[in-house]
DNA sequence: ACAGTGACCGTGACGACGTCACCAAGTGTG
DNA sequence: CACACTTGGTGACGTCGTCACGGTCACTGT
């Protein structure tokens, strides 16, 4: 286990980390918490979001082997308070560092800094698609490409989520997710049941997230 | 002019630089384009934001003396091509440095990396509340917001602008502006002339705003 | 077997927002 | 002064968010 933790992040070897398991539903740490340690993910999923006091929530991206939190590291370095919130979505294996580790981390390791400003580089770039996407697009397009990304990632095309779900990943709510789904049903796109949903016509889906 | 671009940037003292003056409307940098030499500014704004082919735009942030461009670090560092565009807003005093020395300096200097550390925080910050305005709000408290922080920007509650570059800022269309400042108007929070608004109430337009 | 409970889904009505088409009034230029 | 351009105003309509329901299914305890 700890090798498989030295693969994904070489630059840790000298560092003082401890390892923890998180199973589904855990918080990894929430939004207008401060930062105790940080996080480094080997195995599992994490689901990073940001919520609102009317209910409705909207998923900024997932972290997933080999990832780990620049929000935390953000706390880190500058801002104390993390921006957003973050859940287990499946069960999660993870290193954690303390913050002074991890800052004379980026003293001494110019492999650890080049890591790190690779993932910082790289969230900037999902949410400012996320923002673009929100701002620019329907719904249903939006709605397309999750469901895309969902058989993708879970390499069938039988999805096991809830409208509400889908609402809280899209930021918008349950009743456009089932408005928008009844068309993609009348269209042959997709089929749905309690609790899942079924991609018919990948291609004609992707014509509509594109 | 040196000492002063050394007191904004102090860490970029022994790293060779251009010194440059960008005048109103001149690119900075767009978006899909590769990145050449990182800006520093040392005095004047830039407005960074992302466009639609449909013609609707959304402003992300603005830089101003002593910030500089993430998105061109991002660029030397990881991600190679841009994901926003930038212009100049008021006649701009920047230095630039390759991407080369940026990259040395990183590895050389600490002060400069708290720096950039410091700045992708605060930027990824920025972002990601704009994302909450866009996704929770509605329009009409975004706009309050708007254009209070133009009467704080730019010291006077006569902000001269159209409601076409209002709704660029928003990321929404000008008719949108025109109705919410039709509100504002009846219920004497702002007074509107051609390229003009006025406000005349801050603390009215802060409730709402908030 | 049955009632009770909660999760999940469907729907109609309405307000907020984006889009389109078009028009009116002010501004700058030759 | 004529002309083009910029700016703003408006009505109609489609999409989306919100609210208030009501219905169905699964699970629980008795």
């Amino acid at each position: 286990m700890e090798q498989q933790a030295l693969e994904l992040f070489p630059f840790l070897a000298n560092t003082p980390f401890t390892e923890m398991t998180l199973s589904k539903g855990a918080w990894m740490f929430r939004e207008h918490e401060g930062c105790g340690r940080i996080g480094f993910v080997i195995g599992g999923s994490v689901k990073v979001f940001k919520e609102h006091p009317s209910g409705r929530s909207i998923t900024l991206y997932r972290l997933g082997p080999g990832d780990s939190c620049i929000l935390s590291m953000s706390c880190a370095m500058a801002n104390p308070i993390h921006q957003a919130s973050a859940v287990v979505e499946e069960d999660c294996r993870v290193l954690t560092v303390t913050t002074d580790h991890f800052r004379s981390l980026m003293e001494r390791s110019s492999e650890a800094r080049d890591y790190v400003f690779g993932l910082f580089a790289a969230r900037l770039t999902d949410v400012l698609l996320l923002l673009e996407e929100v701002v620019f697009r329907r719904m249903d397009e939006r709605l397309a490409s999750i469901l895309l990304e969902h058989a993708v990632r879970r390499g069938s095309d039988e999805i096991h989520t809830t409208h509400e779900q889908l609402a809280e990943e899209a930021g918008t709510a349950r009743e456009v997710v089932t408005r928008v789904l009844r068309e993609f049903v009348a269209n042959n796109l997709v089929t749905v049941g309690r609790g899942v949903v079924t991609i018919t016509d990948r291609k004609g889906l992707a014509r509509i997230g594109r």
